[in-house]
DNA sequence: CATGAATGAGCCTTCATTCAT
DNA sequence: AATGAATGAAGGCTCATTCAT
């Protein structure tokens, strides 16, 4: 319906395209679509075609992670424990942000480059909003926080996690740990503050 | 006794090419050294004689700021509320990062290229731990948090603020609900978890 | 089989940018790379593609003139005569050495930007070898002077022949005259010494 | 009579800048005078009044020897056999240019920047010459060389020495064998050619 | 569609030399 | 005399992007 399916040889290069991108997230280099096609083994101008800058790559590359944590969203959103729900929503987040390196620069990108990318985002955005909504107004939560600040502070962990450093294991645990204090934050309504 | 005092016309260069780069590191440009010389009406040599590199002179900028920071945290450690001089150290310190954008990558730097940052750091590094640990002595904190925890949380915070954008005056009142939130996880011991 | 040939366009450029370095070479500029592409009228990265550092241009400008010693070489290998076969060769190689600035650096260099450099040189050093072992069997040459000693001498008359300066011609006379001084040298046997 | 003799400091500067300028030369570490002046404790302005260039500094490094070389020469010129005296000299010579990694440049340059540095070419040249012609005139050499292929040919077996390589040690032998061949070229006179 | 050569702005850095102090 | 800060031309190299083939 929206795009026309790729001849066969094309949809080859864009799979060998994202997968040099992706392994190159995975190992911290940036994306230089110079680069990429070196290691493709295809022109330069081939991977332009597909992508027209580094940030559209990076997008397209984030994407099946953004739609696994959407997909869990919908799920989450099914939960009749406002508080559970968004708690296991967000360490869902969280994790993913830790253990993926292409999350963290689309997540906190003020513009995004591929419209399906602003698609998954706002889809989550909504689910997060949604579930903030329940939990606060289930008195569950610390009413000064709103849902704008859900992406932030969820950046803001993965950040966090990420000056800390150490092995992607340890990152995982230290993850955990953030999250714990501030969810224990979140919970801890300041009744009568 | 510790440094030659430079002669007037070097010490008015030095002036002029750090308040060039306090503008600089304000609006969010990066620093590169040519551009500030050109900004600075000096020649390249000159900003090199001064400041070996981009750090060095990154570094230099948020110097001030850190004294700031070090002398607060010296007073922090006469006050007698294990709680409240921790809350009170930790609130100025995001204060500080979110106010001056020259801190965050000076704080979050595995390696630095001044001395006095390196003493400054430390100082305050110190101070972050004995405070930490007077409230965890106290049991005002949950156990599960080290010292090494600190300087991610905040520069986790500090860029959480980031993300959420705003005017300067926004961002200030933003830092202090994220800090507010996350202390109180802080706080709030998991007793029976 | 061995390289993929150059698009035309391409092939075009490395020819001017061949030239043009020949000529700085003749006129004893040394070759920077950013220089050959203003005077080429390309783009400095266009001379990087190319080549990847100023050896590997002049390597590459010296390669036709170190095949034709080449050449040669194997054709001397041929001549019955040991002693005149070494003299030929070495004379045709001085007077490469004094009519081509290329070959002076290139063959004093102990590493190779190029592969064929490499090969040129091998190939050449053994010739040398193989001629002076034949001439030493016939006892037509000094005992005293080996095979890793042809290479330094040859750079060693011309730079003689350098330092004594002059026209192009009156050079080719001068390393004349060196050379059979030289070879004089190595002919005579200190046969009581 | 010639120069007013220095200031006490000034002489001492004078020499703090020789003796290092003699250890750089000696590492092979190009002089620089901004270089020269930070390793001797100097400024630069210091080092520009005493020496208004790198290579007035490097004349001055190479000036005692090059005087020792002259001394030799006028006891050379006492010897009355010809052939030794000529051998003796070129001997000499070559020992110090590889010996003294000072010579070879000054000996090369077209030009000079010190007039004592004329004054010592100037005579080392005349020497030669007379003992070259007093040579020539006893047959002990062949007439086809002129006095001004000395200075290069010495070059050039220094040059040889350098490609050569080796260790210091090794250096010395090299020359020794070098200057021997081409002395023996230079003895044998073609008497039928 | 694919290719990959070409581009050139832009950044970094060094160093010989001058000149105010 | 000595100092050393300032200069800025010069050279090196990278990389995002375009466009002819």
């Amino acid at each position: 319906m929206t795009t026309t399916p790729l001849r066969k040889d094309a949809a080859r290069n864009w799979d060998r395209i994202v997968a040099v991108a992706r392994a190159l997230v995975d190992q911290g280099t940036p994306l230089q679509l110079n680069d990429v096609a070196r290691r493709a083994g295809l022109g330069v101008g081939t991977v332009y075609r597909h992508f027209a800058t580094p940030e559209a790559l990076l997008e397209t590359v984030a994407t099946p992670c953004l739609e696994a944590l959407a997909a869990h969203g919908r799920q989450a959103l099914a939960d009749t424990d406002p508080w559970g729900a968004l708690e296991a929503f967000l360490t869902r987040t969280v994790e993913a942000q830790v253990t993926d390196a292409s999350l963290a620069p689309v997540t906190a990108a003020p513009a995004d480059a591929l419209p399906r990318t602003t698609e998954l985002k706002t889809s989550l955005w909504s689910v997060g909003t949604t579930l903030l909504d329940r939990a606060t107004a289930a008195e569950a939560v610390r009413p000064d926080l709103a849902s704008t600040d859900l992406v932030p502070l969820m950046c803001g962990i993965a950040h966090a996690v990420h000056v800390h450093g150490g092995t992607p294991a340890d990152r995982i645990d230290t993850a955990h740990r953030y999250l714990a204090t501030l969810l224990e934050g979140l919970k801890a309504a300041p009744t009568h503050a």
